[in-house]
DNA sequence: TTAGCCCTTTTTGTCGACTTAAAAAATACA
DNA sequence: TGTATTTTTTAAGTCGACAAAAAGGGCTAA
């Protein structure tokens, strides 16, 4: 309701180019879900959204459609849907999912590289250090996950590269969290281990970029499980 | 036009119970399509499925979107859907992805296997067996794919799971053409290795049951790559 | 006061009609 | 006779409305 709010011009037109409402209502939606705007559980009205994007309520169900597929959105039959919880019990199984993906794919990337891929990698770990330089907790979170899912892509395997930025888009939501427990330190370690990254791609040595990736993994892993930990421990120590 | 045609009694009655019609379309149309019944690359048109299964183009349109997100179809925008053609050039990378899946799923089942998915997998493994011994090549595909997804569940990580079942699913069409290829020892060699994958898993040996399944994966692609590098000696083999 | 039933409300699922993009066919022109 | 342009056709995209579940609230009876 207070958002974007345009019925007020008699009529809410601003005409999408048809087949443009799907995308736009798919995209902002999972932008929104993606950095929290929506969060975890609130429910989703098709009607709300069909006001607030100027648009009947077909393409929204369309674009809920995709989100769900996606598990993105939780849809209870005949009754509400909502933006799906953040499941903290699921989290070994996605740590070691996303383990295996950060290896394989830039294990792929390594063997299948083009130049202009490796150059388009590189332009993107330059976008990160700039986020990080810059403190921009937001774009490092977008260009990191850009960055892998540029990797993957040059590993030239869709099964592979669809999966990871799959789990790369769940993490961002984790991330959100992640991210607010770095101290000025950690950001530079993950910044010399993609560099580490690209150069063992560019050379093709499949086995270090393996042992990179596998590496890099992991201190994000532990530092997630850290985080979490930690706040377990808060928890832990209300006065009983 | 030719198939279900109800639209004689005044009103097509065939009321399915709210909900019901949208899975009935997707399961139906997942299910053709995997078959083969459907042809790879055919045309899919919403209008003729609307009429065909009795109800409005609205839940049609919702099972073609699920369909199109698992890859299943594919939606030239503005301009016709059809079935997903059989990319002969992305073998490679199936297979590659096909092999590690079965090699994740199956150690993970060995480390997460509970009593009662063990009699579970045992009793599709008996009925593989029974399709082997029947010569029934549908059924031996079938059981097979849930013999491995069943496997896979086992293992409780369902990111790996999701993205095997499809890949048993894509897989599905392959076989259609694969299964043709079999002489009749072959099916005897798999249910050895079915044995052993099974005894593995119940044993909670974790690097048999990773060995035995890297090893049934490299049997299944070498068997359909030689189908497929036979099938190209045909051409060669034409007079010019 | 409380338990059970009925009615209202809310939100999803489905429908049929209309609109429009893009391909195919038909036409005109060189 | 070949090519460019207009027209027709086809199927996808969108709309507004209605129908049916499920949850919530209110009413009655014990």
């Amino acid at each position: 309701m207070a958002n974007g709010d345009d019925a007020k011009t008699g009529r809410p037109r601003a005409k999408h180019k048809r087949g443009h409402g799907v995308i736009t209502a798919y995209e902002t939606l999972k932008r929104e879900i993606l950095e929290l705007t929506m969060a975890p559980g609130s429910p989703v009205d098709e009607i709300q959204l069909s006001q607030r994007f100027g648009m009947s309520r077909t393409p929204i169900r369309e674009a809920l459609v995709r989100l769900a597929s996606e598990g993105l959105i939780v849809t209870l039959p005949n009754r509400s849907t909502i933006v799906a919880p953040i499941d903290f019990l699921d989290l070994p199984q996605f740590f070691d999912a996303l383990t295996l993906m950060y290896r394989v794919t830039t294990r792929l990337a390594a063997m299948n590289r083009s130049d202009d891929e490796i150059a388009h990698i590189r332009q993107l770990q330059a976008g990160y250090a700039e986020a990080v330089e810059a403190k921009d907790v937001a774009g490092m979170i977008e260009v990191n996950r850009h960055f892998h899912a540029a990797i993957a892509r040059a590993g030239k395997n869709h099964y592979y590269t669809e999966l990871f930025e799959r789990l790369l888009d769940e993490g961002r939501r984790l991330l959100r969290f992640y991210y607010s427990s770095f101290n000025d330190e950690l950001p530079r370690v993950y910044l010399q281990e993609h560099q580490d990254m690209v150069s063992a791609i560019e050379a093709r040595d499949i086995e270090a970029a393996d042992r990179i990736a596998h590496a890099h993994a992991d201190q994000i892993v532990r530092q997630i499980r850290a985080y979490i930990s930690a706040d377990r421990r808060l928890n832990a120590s209300i006065p009983l």
